[in-house]
DNA sequence: CGTATCATTGACTATCGTCAATCTCTGTGG
DNA sequence: CCACAGAGATTGACGATAGTCAATGATACG
């Protein structure tokens, strides 16, 4: 059985049998964090590298004004981190959504993954998908109205959680607030109720008690025009997009 | 006289010798591009790398209804399409804003780049920074009011045409329309001219003819609560943050 | 000049935020 | 077992921010 870590770098392609020793190594030592605390914090200069192993994590900054805006969500499988290699220091702030469970890896454990131009290579391909999917986050705020907003960011956890196979029957745990979800879409908590209710209206999800149901993946899709092309998700080709959208021309 | 990339590159750390050499005889063959031209298409994975050496791109979406965000300016000394070494395609498109210069750079001569330590690093690092302004573009779009958030996109551009000398007295050459930086933003048309009018009333800014004039960077600065940080601007301490802003606490 | 592109304006609308109250749980202490 | 507190979800009323539509200016270019 891979840990998380393997089981998404092996999206890319698949390693040989010492790369997946040497990564199993290298993923030990597990601690539990709970819920709403920092994993690292603005400012910081850590000198571990974070895997999450389990639970939701986010990266976020806070503002002036105290409001928040969350920009990426880290799950099982997600480095916090790596960057802060290159660059001194954290710009932004890793906050656990649910209780989490973190692997601390050493710098140097990392280099000497680093060694391996397989595991090089998929670290390389997840900081560049991660990127694609901010530039993603950044057209679903500038672009597309709350309901779509919300839908598009529904189908993107499914597509990212099915990978790492957290997924059932299409539902799955999202131990979240409709505040945090707010501070995701850039919404205000009212008016991601007043969203949530809507889908709901419509059949498309349920949600409540920690759990998201999406009740029919297509029309989900199709609503938000999730393309899910941006994810690169290469080898993880599962049900998700097994139905690609064609193009829409109005 | 270095070329743009060297310079900007040079603001992590600076290069020996050897290595400047190696990055001015990387960089030839400039060839122009006229504006509202594409220099990559999605879909596409090119085999040369692509650097801007003067003007303006951008990475840009364009969604089933017709609408476009842009999320990323690219300036002089930025690469277009690193990534496409390890992600198969393009996930957007490129295209030039003003008429451009660009250098093609074949695959070989990157990795012949990358075999050095020291531009290794920085480039790592440059892919880091424009992931992290990408954040912060997140942040502007779902947390800023429209005023707030062009005047930060302003200051963001101050701070990052500075760094390549292309700021003289606080105004610099934008030879782009309303409809564009509504594309940005992600606002209307309208909406831009309305705020572009309220930060001329505020004696913020002139913008016109292709020329953004800031007349009180610490007033901009200040109401768009900018903070640099997150361009880690590293060596590049120029005036455009000698002057930190204090924490805001309310 | 005539045309095209962009900037600007006004009127109207709609989306979304704010405020404040209420409701629904869930867990806790008596 | 029940009352109560606290967190989160839900509602309604209202207002503000930003979008749409359509007309009008301004400028540049052939």
């Amino acid at each position: 059985m891979d840990n998380v870590l393997t089981r998404k770098l092996e999206g890319l392609s698949p390693f040989s049998q010492e790369d997946r020793e040497l990564l199993a190594k290298t993923v030990i030592g597990e601690r539990t964090v709970k819920a709403h605390k920092d994993i690292i914090r603005e400012g910081e200069s850590p000198d571990d590298v974070h895997l999450i192993t389990s639970g939701f994590a986010c990266r976020h900054k806070i503002l002036p004004d105290g409001t928040r805006q969350i920009f990426a969500y880290l799950l099982p499988g997600d480095f916090c981190d790596l960057h802060v290699f290159i660059l001194d220091v954290m710009d932004h702030a890793i906050s656990t959504l649910s209780p989490c469970t973190v692997v601390d890896i050493p710098r140097k454990a990392i280099l000497r993954l680093t060694e391996r131009p397989a595991i090089a290579r998929a670290l390389w391909w997840a900081t560049l998908v991660d990127e694609s999917t901010l530039r993603e986050a950044v057209v679903n705020m500038g672009r597309r109205p709350a309901e779509e907003r919300v839908a598009h960011f529904i189908c993107e956890l499914l597509a990212r959680l099915e990978v790492i196979g957290l997924v059932a029957d299409n539902m799955f745990n999202l131990p979240i607030t409709q505040a945090e979800l707010g501070d995701t879409m850039g919404l205000s908590t009212v008016h991601v109720n007043r969203v949530l209710q809507y889908l709901r209206r419509q059949k498309l999800i349920t949600f409540g008690k920690g759990s998201m149901n999406v009740l029919d993946v297509e029309a989900l899709k199709r609503f938000s025009r999730f393309n899910p092309n941006y994810l690169h998700l290469g080898q993880h080709k599962t049900k998700i997009d097994r139905n690609p959208q064609p193009g829409h021309r109005t």
